[in-house]
DNA sequence: CTAACTGTTATAATATATATATAACAGTTA
DNA sequence: TAACTGTTATATATATATTATAACAGTTAG
């Protein structure tokens, strides 16, 4: 697996794998139907408790990430992602404001701040193309 | 003051607390210069510890939004506010990058994710103008 | 059938983070 | 002198994060 994580982090570790495979589904490394690795397997190949994994995993399937079948194991949901709905943009929105709040204070105008998120998702177009 | 928490939040107490006057500063109800309550004082108010509120100033100290004179008080910066370097680019572009491998994810176009954050900015220009 | 795997659940132990309570100290101010 | 200031220290309670073991029910490969 590509998962990179930062063990001196103040974020933890089963916050940090939700945001690796949720980045890996938007960089189109992990495509609906493809497998993830057993919670026992994935824990054991980058050295933390299986339960650090299923923490993370079942957040990913509460949120339609992917599904876990008794039998099949665990892939990326194939029948597509959760929307980006109502609840979901009220959310987005919270965790920008303060983020805002900060670049606001510190000088930051919008158009900087809004060509940094370009940038972002630009890295995401490029990095999708090759895999 | 102004300051309103969420005490069932999962969001720490402080870190609600330093999101607040950083949000008062970027909506100019802070200036520099203005004074703010002593941590006995703003802790009575809101109805927490004085150690929840020192812990915040404490950060907003340490990242220059405000002065904490052994005389004088606790005050909104005078001399202005903390720049937007690289050091804070890179921790906003850090923060900003799970949001949106998530946007992504979930088929949130870079338009609407741009122009999510611009109405939050815009939500700060007219409610900078009324104070 | 057995052995090895799957996710799930339970229990316990440990470490850290968060928040409160109380007290004291040194300094300033009315 | 009395009341305030930020700061520091100690103790406690709670929640969160992480690990360690173990077991259960089901599936799958040999």
């Amino acid at each position: 697996m590509f998962i990179q994580l930062d063990l001196e982090s103040a974020e933890p570790i089963y916050i940090q794998l939700q945001h690796q495979i949720i980045e890996g589904i938007a960089k189109k490394k992990l495509q609906p139907g493809d497998p993830l690795p057993s919670v026992r397997s994935l824990a054991a190949d980058i050295g933390i408790n299986l339960h650090t994994v299923n923490k993370a995993y079942q957040y990913l399937k509460q949120e339609g990430f992917i599904l876990i079948h008794r039998q099949k194991g665990v892939v990326i949901n194939p029948d597509g992602f959760p929307k980006a709905d109502e609840a979901y943009k009220k959310q987005l929105k919270s965790s920008l404001h303060p983020l805002i709040s900060n670049a606001i204070s510190r000088g930051l105008g919008e158009d900087d701040f809004l060509r940094i998120c370009s940038d972002i998702f630009n890295k995401f177009k490029v990095e999708g193309e090759n895999g």
